[in-house]
DNA sequence: TGGAACAATTCTGTATACAATATCGTTGAC
DNA sequence: GTCAACGATATTGTATACAGAATTGTTCCA
């Protein structure tokens, strides 16, 4: 991985890092309150651990922290989530041409590990998984363009982009993405910069428009708020 | 600002902005140690507090934390440096575009502001808070383009090249950038978005190129590793 | 005199306790 | 019966206390 073996507080991060599992697995929704106290006990820790666990995560923009009102799991808005692609648009396709130039046979079989996971996922009817695998063969591209600092930002806009499409997914479209990520391999294969950049492109414009984003799901963090 | 109101605890967000502006203006050399005790004794508020400062600042990749070691005013690497101007040469570009086709004359007005503090600065002898408020011009644009996601992300590049410039400056360039941001106001002031777009991108090469990233200088945070 | 092992100190990691704020239920008045 | 105000409860914000690790200073031996 690219995070140093030992950077800040272990107890944190693994923490966080469960939690964050469990966000992009659909296990906690968007907007489900996480108490400290909850949390602390269910991982075994005190609620100083959790505290620095959730500021971590809202950092990632996975949690929304409210002063003297706790943590929830975010809920995107609409705007958020154009914010999140438009982001995505400027990073990752000149993130994929650079990847594709670098790419090895190592790379290759790689990502078509994560491809094949992807679809064994999703023969398995685990579609909150196979999300999280499409979302981390993004991720894995850019892990190979060798640069840590934008492989940290689009680690975390496809963190956020999966709460978005939990939150934004249009029902009527079926979940065939991976045809997609089929063609950013073979090019990739061909170390073939240009065409993974248009691929990556037109991708990540599939993946905006096969949201519905005329108007926020209200999956309330409480009734209060659902209705206000 | 982009900040909702009360986002955070405000104790240790407030103390993270000051040592953020602490390190960018130079008074907080790279390398330096944070004594948690000894950040707590200044600001007046117990060790909680200031972990939890510290911990956003290493977020934002201002200081480094290590276990059981403590927190230090981070030292960019070279390359670290060379891969913080890269990501800002995949978002800014693009930025300063739909900024300068967004941009309204309260805009322009706010950027020459800007310009003119970063003129004064100069004049008084004070590089460093010229340096920042060149930062901040940058900043300034991103807010203009009113994408929060990028803001944040330009934002915390931004910061880091603080540090960079502060480690890697060579002294004999002139800290004469200053034509750069005047041509990319002009820009604004016309709302020519391609001419934006460009402008920056060779103004972030010039940036780089007047960097000196043969190897990292040695403002060792303890002479032990300076010598290792 | 040089070096290594050990002891003392300092500092971070975590847990617990207390204070402040928000939420929720109850009571009372209109 | 509705609304407002008040009190009880729960949860977060912060400080303090204790445990563990790393660093530093000392002592002892070769």
């Amino acid at each position: 991985m690219f995070e140093s073996p030992d950077r800040a507080d272990p107890a944190s991060t693994r923490i966080a890092q469960a939690m964050a599992l469990a966000i992009h697995e659909h296990r906690l929704a968007p907007g489900a309150k996480l108490s400290e106290d909850e949390v602390g006990e269910v991982y075994g820790v005190s609620r100083t651990v959790v505290r620095a666990a959730l500021q971590q995560l809202a950092h990632q923009r996975l949690v929304d922290l409210r002063r003297n009102r706790g943590a929830y799991v975010a809920q995107p808005t609409v705007r958020e989530a154009r914010e999140v692609f438009e982001a995505r648009a400027l990073l990752e396709p000149r993130t994929a041409r650079s990847a594709a130039e670098r790419a090895g046979p190592g790379d290759v079989a790689t990502l078509r590990a994560h491809l094949a996971e992807e679809h064994a996922a999703l023969a398995q009817e685990e579609p909150a998984r196979a999300l999280y695998l499409s979302g981390q063969f993004h991720v894995e591209i850019a892990r190979i363009a060798d640069q840590a600092t934008i492989f940290d930002f689009v680690s975390q806009l496809v963190a956020r982009s999966s709460l978005i499409i939990a939150l934004y997914w249009q029902r009527r479209t079926a979940l065939c993405e991976s045809n997609a990520h089929h063609a950013l391999i073979d090019a990739f294969a061909a170390n073939d910069g240009p065409a993974a950049e248009e691929l990556m492109k037109s991708h990540l414009l599939d993946l905006l428009s096969s949201l519905d984003l005329r108007n926020r799901p209200s999956v309330a963090r409480s009734l209060r708020e659902a209705l206000e």
